[in-house]
DNA sequence: AATATAAACGAACGATCGTGTTATTTTTAC
DNA sequence: GTAAAAATAACACGATCGTTCGTTTATATT
């Protein structure tokens, strides 16, 4: 029509392309939440944007390629949802715990969608590739974020001088883990309290004057 | 029935197909510990141990009840390698100590191998049916055995009081979650002494007179 | 040795997968 | 408005999957 044609052209050029794009990873996200990036099929995806599997590959080449794509997509998104909130906080401890705070809650996610951070390294921990490079990438950024705020808090004196980083990064971490395991795997909502718990102690523990 | 006269001629004398159901369940283990339990299939089974497919197949009846058979037998000899040996350790701290140690020295596993309650478990958090029913059955019994252990440590003064068993099971399982999480996916095997010394932690912070 | 039962094979099935090839439609550019 | 370009569809391919079926070979019983 033309004034949508009007339109998209007072809006730069967001082609259509980009567009269907940017529709077949969103759905491919929703799927890859609720049945893992594994369960990603030409198929599946081309079903739910109403499309043809050639239409939908054709966007990306190959399967790996539209994976990578996704795991891109849901990296931005974390960081927008996740990363960049905290950085309203006060650098230090405020922001590390809003930080860990924001991805337990998230990380379990109500019904069914799940972190991509932890479900795909568990996926992929012995399936070499772009897919596994990519998450790879992905989890190490995060860590690094993590592990950065915490060398901030100690320097910041939120932090006991003595503290390990990259022990407490673990430590902060396998609970995030083990959220997810139990919330996920054994169905134990009970978890998320006990998670919170812990990482409150987590805290005091090295904040602690030694 | 015809059952029971199965059953007491099984008892008797292994026929051929016991011994060959065996040596399946024997290869798969091999597969699976390497690829993970969907890596699992009716073919490359039948290539490790040179039969047919239908050959494989007909000893199982469904892939899924195959996948059932091998977490049966990892179960076994998960209980055979890390929990009887424990068992010679006096009840307390003592067979805690060795019930988490062996558990966290196999579920990296040098190679290849990984722990199936580890590994399974964010394979089939989303996949219901009878695969991951048979996984949480024996995640579960794991679980159980740790946190009576838990108990009687604190039953016989070895852990103080106060001590919430089924937080500290939380704590101690999600180290262990982290190392195969940092040693599997993320090749650091500096994890494991930092695993060790948060473990020690652990069991230090429980035993505190408060 | 003859016979009955169990075990294993080989081939094929229907389904689904990723991925090309080719044609058609839609969008963009002039 | 028209031509070039991009986006999508239609169709088919080879591979692999779990599963079924009929047959053959091995084992056990009498």
């Amino acid at each position: 029509m033309l004034e949508s044609k009007t339109i998209q052209r007072e809006l730069k050029e967001p082609k259509k392309g980009a567009l269907t794009r940017a529709l077949i990873i969103e759905s491919a996200l929703a799927i890859a939440s609720k049945s893992g990036l594994e369960g990603l099929t030409i198929g599946n995806i081309a079903d739910a944007v109403n499309m043809s599997k050639s239409g939908v590959f054709a966007h990306f080449g190959s399967r790996e390629d539209l994976q990578v794509a996704v795991i891109k997509t849901y990296h931005e998104n974390f960081e927008s949802l996740i990363f960049t909130p905290a950085l309203l906080k006060p650098k230090g401890l405020p922001r590390l715990k809003k930080l860990i705070d924001a991805w337990l809650k998230m990380s379990i996610g109500g019904d069914t969608s799940s972190c991509f951070f932890i479900a795909g390294a568990a996926e992929y921990d012995d399936r070499p590739g772009i897919v596994r490079d990519a998450l790879v990438s992905s989890v190490q950024t995060w860590r690094a974020a993590i592990l950065r705020s915490i060398k901030e808090s100690i320097a910041a004196g939120h932090l006991k001088k003595s503290t390990n980083a990259e022990v407490m990064l673990f430590q902060l971490y396998s609970i995030v883990l083990g959220a997810h395991h139990d919330a996920r795997f054994l169905d134990n909502p009970l978890c998320i309290s006990t998670a919170n718990k812990l990482i409150k102690e987590i805290f005091a523990q090295h904040q602690e004057t030694k």
